[in-house]
DNA sequence: TTTGATGCAAAATATTTGCAGGATA
DNA sequence: TATCCTGCAAATATTTTGCATCAAA
């Protein structure tokens, strides 16, 4: 972002923003757009990314990357780990903090200059262990085709 | 993968495995792709991926999927966490045992059943460190466009 | 001989970007 | 009024897939 520039807050962007802030969901880029364009019916998906984009070099909402899988958008600004359902993909905040010992620990040992760290959870939500459950396994049957 | 298929070492699948084990550079799909074709001009990209694919299914190589990054390949196949540089994209093995009691406080925490976790870390490798302390930040001049 | 694997090209997915016109401060 | 932002479409980047053919077992 070019560090001088001077930011509008645009009908476009304020619904964005609002949209997100109402979720807990951390929705993809296009499950926001299908949600603002109920207010906004003729924003494009450009629009949306790019907006994105600048609320979270402001550290206004968190860009949420995991690994292998579509971007998410989070919300809320307050950093915690999130834990990922292998079934059906949602993301839920895990209940922990940040821990920095983790870093502490890598850091002697590390020639990197160490910045950050992303620690990820993985596993079924109790939606979908149920279900696993119910059928033995069920990891076809839950595995959406993407 | 099909579970009763009797899978067949093609010459193909022996040069990628062969050139894979022989790195610790963790590449890409294209980069294992432009090695191997010094030794298997005709082979083809999706040849390349359709193999690593079925490699890591088998355990033999793992496919290591970062946040927001593209995929790469590691020849080896014990557990261990990665470091990945900022500044160059490389990425490097953590001396840094897996940890079981992380996996422990939080199944302690959440719903979720947890199969397993993720924990990246990022910041600078020992040459882009170097190279950010001489001009200041330098961020731009080394982040590579892609 | 069977059927898994390949090469090629096209498709799919997710995200970014160029551009001309529109809107905000 | 300056320039930031938008919609649209095209471009990018990465990975997957359909299909006819080849080759391993």
């Amino acid at each position: 972002m070019t560090p001088g520039r001077t930011l509008r807050m645009t009908r476009q962007r304020e619904v964005i923003l609002g949209e997100l802030k109402k979720l807990d969901s951390h929705p993809t880029a296009d499950e926001l757009y299908a949600r603002v364009r109920k207010r906004l019916p003729r924003i494009s998906l450009g629009t949306v990314y790019r907006n994105l984009d600048v609320l979270s070099e402001l550290g206004v909402v968190h860009k949420l990357e995991f690994a292998g899988k579509q971007r998410r958008y989070d919300g809320c600004c307050e950093e915690h780990y999130h834990v990922r359902c292998l079934g059906c993909g949602r993301i839920d905040d895990v209940p922990a903090q940040r821990s920095g010992a983790i870093l502490r620990q890598i850091r002697r040992k590390l020639h990197y200059e160490i910045i950050g760290h992303r620690l990820e959870f993985v596993g079924y939500c109790p939606r979908c262990a149920r279900r696993r459950g119910t059928n033995g396994k069920g990891v076809s049957a839950v595995t959406k085709k993407r």
